[in-house]
RNA sequence: CGGGGUAUGGCGCAGUCUGGUAGCGCGUCUGCUUUGGGAGCAGAAGGUCAACGGUUCGAAUCCGUUUACCCCGACCA
């Protein structure tokens, strides 16, 4: 591709709105452009890198044998009401009618319209498992879309959904998805980890997600190098430490600390660590009331973990004042376990510490050297927290890393939630109606090219993976328009790049040298050429790799063999 | 949906408090000069100041209504 030719221009200054590398990055090479809010128009560039991970994805996705197909993006309501999901869905549904009144939704998953398909079509356990794909728009009506095409309203996914007999047949056609996604990522040249995930609303047992790491992930995931075990944080166990608890030494004493309602304040003001200062949180109960969770000092609470408990209500939710004042005569910064008439839970971190700070309920007091079974009883433990770097893997293989990362794939054991729903069967070996198995897996087509840039920049611009690059080489000639002799070889050296294959871009603006040097590290082409009056002289041109710091000067004419060798897959 | 903010040429912004008929940088176009890290000079095009309504001799500016967008919270590929 000339670049004269494309009338896209990159941006020296960056639109108000990006807030994140690949955001403003895919704005300033014009990758993409944005409609409307969540909305985006793919520019030739970001669409090159949008079809090769479409491509890449389709070819894995047939390696394991998933037929390709193609579902309306628009559904009727009957089928939504039927699996129950046009009310639980919410507000995330695009709803619409048409001319007659009827109505429809734009659809932001495809469960409904495939079990329909699988219900029509399938009809003995001999068709079984299949499997069906589509690389497809689909639209979520988010709150707050936002990072550009990380999170916007309308994005390209591929989304299979596999059809079985039995669950063993799912596990084992679960397991070929988790290996194609691998590969997937792997191809690409991403940096990524697969975790156990929550089902969250699409429902089933199992899932697992693919991760790109990247600090500017929203998602937290914790893993082992020691063993195989990956986990959303919001999943990971944390365990309760090791040993004996150790023996309650001096008496339980009551500390002055006005004001101080931040484990940070109370333990600088009591010299203790903040791990030794516990700390309560009242939540709202099931049903009216309170709850309270008891932790250590530095750690987190987990969501998903607390509103596991039977009592908690979901979703967690702090206790309002008044809920607070119902329960103990202090405000929220000195509330403590001692004495406090509430369902408690302790996290296991909290009830292995001993001689420990903790609110007195009392304004302005907090205890110290409380002891649990000599002060209060002895507590009824749970897992409340967020696992943190460092604590004892699940898996027994060593310690926990926690890393960012972003979602690009999920992948999910169904179960029979739809076929139930929606009625979907085949005739098994004795001629009885069985509701099958199903699957679903999902990934983010549009979202893992906004995840290489976030795991693959600097400063001056994107660096493509090399198989994600838009053009393998940028071809940039300097002063072009005026020199004869540069026209004349980088003319040349374009069209025997382009003969040999050679996806190739080629800078033949009328531009000054320091915007198309600019440019082409923006856009990031992995391979740049440049050719100049400079180098011509000598015979030579340059070659610099994106990544690199530094430029060497090759033969003018051994660069297609140089690049050749270095385009070698 | 709750909270906060913004809206002025393609992009980034000033002007609004204190009303007087719109300006800067980048980009675009023309010409000359320059040419290895976002060049210089000269000239030019491009704006119903988000929309609607009101106040006023006069509104980007004051008042009201509406819309769009952005940021912070709960979701997801």
């Amino acid at each position: 591709m000339r670049l004269s030719k494309l009338p896209i221009a990159t941006l020296r200054e960056t639109p108000a709105e990006a807030e994140i590398a690949s955001h403003r990055l895919m704005l300033r090479s014009g990758m993409v452009r944005r409609l409307a809010s969540g909305l985006f128009t793919w520019m030739p560039m970001g669409w090159r890198v949008a079809r090769i991970v479409e491509r890449v994805t389709r070819e894995e996705m047939e390696r394991i044998g998933a037929h390709e197909v193609l579902m309306p993006a628009v559904h009727p309501a009957e089928l939504w009401r039927e699996s129950g999901r046009w009310q639980d869905y919410g507000d995330l549904l695009l709803k619409m009618r048409d001319r007659g009144e009827r109505e429809y939704c734009f659809g932001p998953t495809h469960e409904e319209v495939v079990t329909d398909i699988a219900r029509r079509e399938l009809k003995s356990y001999r068709q079984l498992p299949v499997s069906f794909f589509q690389v497809q728009t689909k639209f979520r009506d988010e709150i707050r879309p936002r990072f550009g095409v990380m999170r916007s309203r309308e994005f390209i996914m591929k989304d299979s959904y596999s059809f079985h007999l039995n669950e063993e047949s799912l596990r084992e056609t679960y397991g070929r998805y988790r290996e194609a996604y691998s590969r997937v990522f792997e191809r690409l040249g991403l940096k990524f980890r697969v975790v156990q995930a929550d089902s969250g609303e699409i429902g089933g047992s199992k899932s697992q997600e693919f991760h790109v790491l990247a600090d500017s992930g929203e998602d937290l995931i914790a893993w082992c190098d020691g063993d195989d075990f990956a986990a959303n944080l919001e999943l990971a166990p944390a365990l309760p430490p090791e040993g004996q608890r150790a023996a309650p030494g001096a008496a339980m004493s009551e500390a002055h600390t006005p004001g101080m309602r931040t484990i940070r304040q109370v333990a600088a003001h009591l010299d203790r660590p903040p791990e030794d200062c516990l700390k309560m949180l009242l939540v709202k109960a099931e049903g009216g009331g309170v709850v309270a969770l008891v932790l250590c000092g530095q750690h987190e609470v987990n969501e998903l973990k607390a509103t596991g408990l039977p009592e908690v209500a979901k979703p967690l939710q702090l206790a309002n004042a008044q809920e607070v004042a119902q329960a103990a005569a202090c405000p929220p910064g000195f509330l403590g376990p001692v004495g406090l008439r509430v369902k408690t839970y302790v996290d296991h971190a909290a009830a292995h510490r001993a001689n420990f700070v903790c609110g007195a309920n009392r304004r302005d007091k907090h205890l110290v050297d409380v002891n649990w079974g000599r002060d209060l009883a002895e507590p009824e433990t749970a897992d409340l927290r967020n696992a943190v770097e460092g604590d004892r893997s699940p898996g027994g293989g060593g310690t926990l890393k926690i890393a960012r990362g972003i979602e690009v794939g999920h992948i999910f054991q169904l179960g029979d939630k739809y076929s139930r729903a929606m009625n979907a069967v085949v005739l098994d070996e004795n001629g009885a109606e069985r509701h099958m198995q199903m699957g679903c897996y999902g990934l983010g087509v549009t979202r893992t090219v906004a995840a290489a840039i976030e795991q693959n920049h600097d400063e001056r611009g994107i660096i493509w993976p090399e198989a994600m690059a838009p053009f393998s080489v940028v071809l940039v000639a300097l002063n072009m328009a005026r020199d004869e002799n540069v026209r004349a070889a980088a003319e040349q050296l374009h069209e025997s790049l382009r003969s040999q294959g050679v996806e190739v871009l080629f800078d033949d603006r009328d531009a000054s040298p320091g915007v198309k040097l600019a440019d082409a590290d923006l856009i990031g082409i992995p391979h740049r050429v440049v050719v100049s009056a400079r180098g011509l002289k000598q015979g030579t041109l340059e070659y610099k790799h994106r990544r690199s710091d530094t430029a060497e000067d090759l033969g003018a004419d051994e660069a297609v063999e140089f690049l050749q060798a270095r385009l070698a897959p």
